[in-house]
DNA sequence: CGACACCTTGAAGAGGTTCAAGAAATGTGG
DNA sequence: CCACATTTCTTGAACCTCTTCAAGGTGTCG
């Protein structure tokens, strides 16, 4: 299925060598200069495993094959696509969504840096969902296949991956019980106190933030229309509890955030 | 988490010599007498990985460390327990369900025989969600530090246990979809397929089945009220799309069903 | 048989959607 | 750099789907 290709300002002289195509956009990096191995990168403890010893380090260094540029509204992959590798974030904020049938679009998450992205390919070897960069982002490819290589011979890396995986099915748990339980407020609470909780372990403030998605696909999301997540941030801000100006959001009170998440009321 | 004790009849003569334990009643079964290997398993093809030479075979079935029967309304696991095992169905039915901290709760699943719980303890080491029996089962338990030693030894093991992940996160991803963006009647027209595609898949009827579940858990799973699910199955039946006698649906027309998941219209 | 859990159905009500219009921000091209 | 087009966001009003509350029916199990 291909997509419509954007052009965006970029901050790199020699972007006009690499044409933006669409989603399959791959730039290699220069190795040497700019690459930075696992071992030494910042999110390492992010997205690889610990206590490995030198040589170990020296092997998960080898499983980022390449990495790859994205820019913003551009794919990462998408459905059909033939799956080869799991992709971490460096840097950037991507959504992924699946797409039914009838062209019903659901967004199923929303990754930034240090997660992991392309787990759906595993089972059929193709993505079953599309990953859309929300703004310039970096990400480490991964080949699969080694990752499978080196996890059989590191007994961490192995338990890592699971992890990895086992992760992402709580959370898809939590993201059912929102969507199969909570209301409109509960739900636009919920996500907005794990968004802030996720930046905050990245070393962003714990009360404000930017959010990279519109207000439909936070929709998409949460279940619900754009008007009514629209809504619902004006009604937070009415009642003091957050201040909205268009993307920036400033949570006054995360207390009344959770209070409303873990309402004790009801059932 | 207690929960009662249901005694329902039983087809062993023995059964009294096992009281039913709440959830953590385990019962070895006299290991050569009623032991299947999962290399002699019908179940095999759902649980096992393919095309593996005799040696391995002998490995996998070294695998299952016991079996394990779960009666009706027992728990195998709950939230908070620490986590060892993954659990592979042999007969019976389960629902998977997770409880909020204000005591909501939200049904993720219901399993059957070849289908495979437990991923979610990977992660912390305990489990976030509760597996219930709705009838009389049995389990294959299998300590996940076995499947991870043989996972490394054999490619095809670790293959499969990747593929297993992945497909509950695939899965997990449609029940987004339905919650996220589909009206009573969708969701429950896609559950009934999905239940009756899967079963048909074991052998059973492509147009009958028995729910083994009660209206409110279905609800709870579609994210809809008992008394909705009730009146759509009753919708459903004064269309003379199903026929409905309490547990016992009779699938009419599949295609109306199918017509209802994949509606062309809006969107 | 009697108790209990489960299911059905009706009527009223609430929460969210839909439709519509306009405002604000962002991007585009001259 | 400004004018225009486009996308995104906000808000109101009517409507609809699903929920809530209530009552009665059906089935099951000890």
């Amino acid at each position: 299925m291909p997509q419509p290709i954007h052009l965006h300002r970029t901050e790199q002289g020699n972007a006009a060598a690499h044409p933006a195509h669409a989603g399959a956009t791959v730039i290699p990096i220069s190795a040497g200069s700019i690459k930075v191995a696992c071992s030494n990168c910042n999110l390492r403890e992010l997205c690889m495993p610990m206590g490995l010893n030198k040589e170990e380090l020296d092997r998960i260094d080898a499983v980022v094959e390449i990495r790859r540029k994205v820019k913003k509204g551009d794919y990462l992959f998408n459905n059909g696509e033939k799956f080869s590798s799991l992709f971490a974030i460096r840097t950037g904020f991507f959504k992924t969504c699946i797409t039914a049938e009838d062209g019903r679009d659901q967004v199923t998450g929303f990754q930034m840096a240090g997660e992991v992205m392309g787990l759906d390919g595993i089972v059929n070897d193709h993505h079953t969902c599309d990953a859309v960069a929300l703004e310039d982002a970096e990400v480490c490819v991964m080949p699969f296949d080694r990752i499978e290589e080196l996890s059989r011979e590191i007994g961490s890396m192995q338990r890592h991956v699971h992890k990895i995986m086992s992760r992402e099915i709580v959370r898809e748990n939590g993201v059912m019980l929102l969507l199969g339980s909570m209301r409109a407020e509960e739900r636009l609470a919920a996500f907005l106190l794990n968004l802030v909780q996720r930046l905050h372990a990245r070393g962003f403030s714990q009360s404000e933030l930017v959010l990279r998605m519109t207000r439909e696909e936070i929709g998409s999301y949460l279940g619900l229309k754009l008007e009514t997540v629209s809504r619902t941030f004006s009604k937070f801000a009415e009642e003091k509890i957050i201040e909205v100006k268009q993307r920036h959001v400033r949570i006054i009170s995360s207390d009344a955030l959770r209070d409303l998440v873990n309402r004790t009321e009801c059932d």
